[in-house]
DNA sequence: CATGAATGAGACTTCATTCAT
DNA sequence: GATGAATGAAGTCTCATTCAT
């Protein structure tokens, strides 16, 4: 790593936080030791200590910034086709690596443990939640879905299928089977949008 | 634990594996120490070595008894009406307890750490296919859903969805919403069946 | 060491703190690493552990037990003759291993740095002064000691002069001047009882 | 610091070693890192080692020249009056900052760690020595005290009595208290001054 | 002169596992 | 069948020290 460079702290704590989420996802988080995640970058264990003041506050940046990447994701959807959108959404997020892809997934198993991680994961969920209603709501105003559908309840119900694909990516289903389902959720969700009542 | 009584080690066995379960979910599996299990039960640390061999094999055993609670869960599904045996299988999943219910999300997280555990998941999921799958096909005869619709394909998107539910549900969604988005979710897809061409 | 012995897990803690007194003393506290502690005793780090739930505690717990050591050897005393009983109770202090009658030399240096360890130094002076205390007033009873003199003025005079002699001893001092000089010293102070009104 | 002064590098040095006397005092040698004692002079740790080759010798200056600054408030008692001199002497050294007062306490606890810090220790007990005795030569032959007195074992017995007393402050005892009692104690000691035969 | 990034040895502590009783 | 004393490997973290800039 160079040294003396303009912004090198910052580029020395990104470069250990993606080695970090890789082993954190690959081999759990208790399980990765520090050594290991040093050994990863090569350095030592006590630089770790220079960048983050324990291992605990590496989780936690990882899953912070982790978490706001996969929004950014989310956010940059901009097509006025919802389908469009959708598919290049899960497109670029099977582009991912694995362990940003299925980080919400590494994150969940830590939740119970760790109260700042709970913390980051609930309001992620509801950022998700508030962008796709509001995307939902535009095409409500266009009379694409029923205008008494609740938007909230579609998104709700929208992310779960989301979620549901990933973890069954995560036991083996193909890319092209999950985009698949993906899609075709998607549209017997929203054209059946009426039932979404509130 | 009385000790002298027919069929004692298999009681044994459970009560350490449900303390076990327990405790893995709560606090996850490298976190929970023998100590912290055998405490739990009033035992000592050395007694649970007379049941297991060592804590992987614990956590083995565990993961194939919870595994094996929940598909026992889904098989007792038999009611005509499918809206009406969702309802139903959903009820009787509410009432799990905690480490139960959401078994499985906790085992996905060891998912990438555990070649044994892996495999028991993944031969749950592909049960879980097969079982639903079979129920949709009477259906099909019955004329309920799209002749043209691949039931392998329903069951994966159903599955993705249910378990989708529970991640909100771990993130804070209540019973009440999750119980209504499961209900309107699968009516959605079973209605737009023929979307799901093969 | 004996396993299943009476009283054996108490036995086994003197063990380890009479090991931990004697290197706290030889090396101070922070240079003794629990490691060192051990291999004195001949066996490993962790089984400390099972009798101390950390260095600290240990730390503590020598504290104590050698404070109350000490003490119990002031409270012996019983001649009615004062300049004998001092001199006695000074040479059974010479007798004691070093680590012991200078403990309360190496306790002061914890003193700034340990709470608990200050309140049992403090207790321990303050029952020093009291036993003395009571001692010098039945010599004012028997007009040994002038019926003038506050008596625990002359305490903390008294215990001043011992505890000075003691560090003279660590710098050097020999054992014959100490004694000397101790009984001396408290003729000089005795003798000039009135000198210590209140 | 300022850089290109004349006789900058002795400023500097001091600067340090007051600072590591305080914190050396106040938490322990081992205790105080080279970051803490930096820090506490707002420059970094590299800083420390361009005027001190490590720890140890930062630790044997400080306790170099703290001995020397007790030592050098020993001698500027003048005065013919011993009795004066003395309480003069004590007054002095209740003004001095608790570090500087009771250096010697905390070397004490090095003494048996360091051979360096050890020669120093010793040496200056001896230079106290030889200073009191050569003062009570001089009341000797003005009649003061007992001709047969033997002014090594007086000093001796004075400077126990004035370490016993620090100590006890250090325990609490107030100013006011170890004042009066060291005026005392001096006077107990030099009134009876023919017990002290050689 | 001064910095601060990096090191590596070593400290404390935990814990799965074994085994004599 | 059960205990609990003991182990030893491994993990987290600290810190004196070095060195390129």
């Amino acid at each position: 790593m160079p040294r003396v460079v303009k912004g090198y702290r910052k580029q020395a704590m990104n470069t250990i936080m993606e080695s970090a989420s890789r082993l954190f996802f690959e081999s759990g988080y208790q399980e990765s030791s520090m050594d290991d995640i040093a050994r990863e970058i090569g350095v030592t264990k006590g630089t770790l200590y220079l960048y983050f003041k324990n291992k605990e506050e590496l989780l936690y940046e990882v899953c912070k910034r982790n978490t706001q990447l996969l929004e950014d994701n989310l956010d940059k959807i901009i097509s006025e086709d919802i389908l469009e959108s959708a598919k290049s959404f899960f497109k670029t997020e099977l582009e991912l690596p694995e362990h940003l892809r299925f980080h919400w997934i590494f994150a969940l198993g830590e939740i119970n443990k760790n109260q700042r991680v709970r913390k980051i994961l609930m309001e992620s969920y509801e950022n998700y939640v508030k962008i796709i209603s509001s995307r939902l709501e535009l095409l409500k105003e266009r009379g694409l879905i029923s205008r008494d559908a609740d938007s909230r309840k579609l998104s709700l119900t929208l992310i779960a299928l989301h979620n549901g694909i990933m973890i069954s990516m995560m036991q083996g289903l193909s890319d092209t089977n999950a985009s698949e389902m993906f899609e075709t959720g998607i549209r017997s969700i929203l054209e059946n949008s009426s039932l979404y009542k509130n």
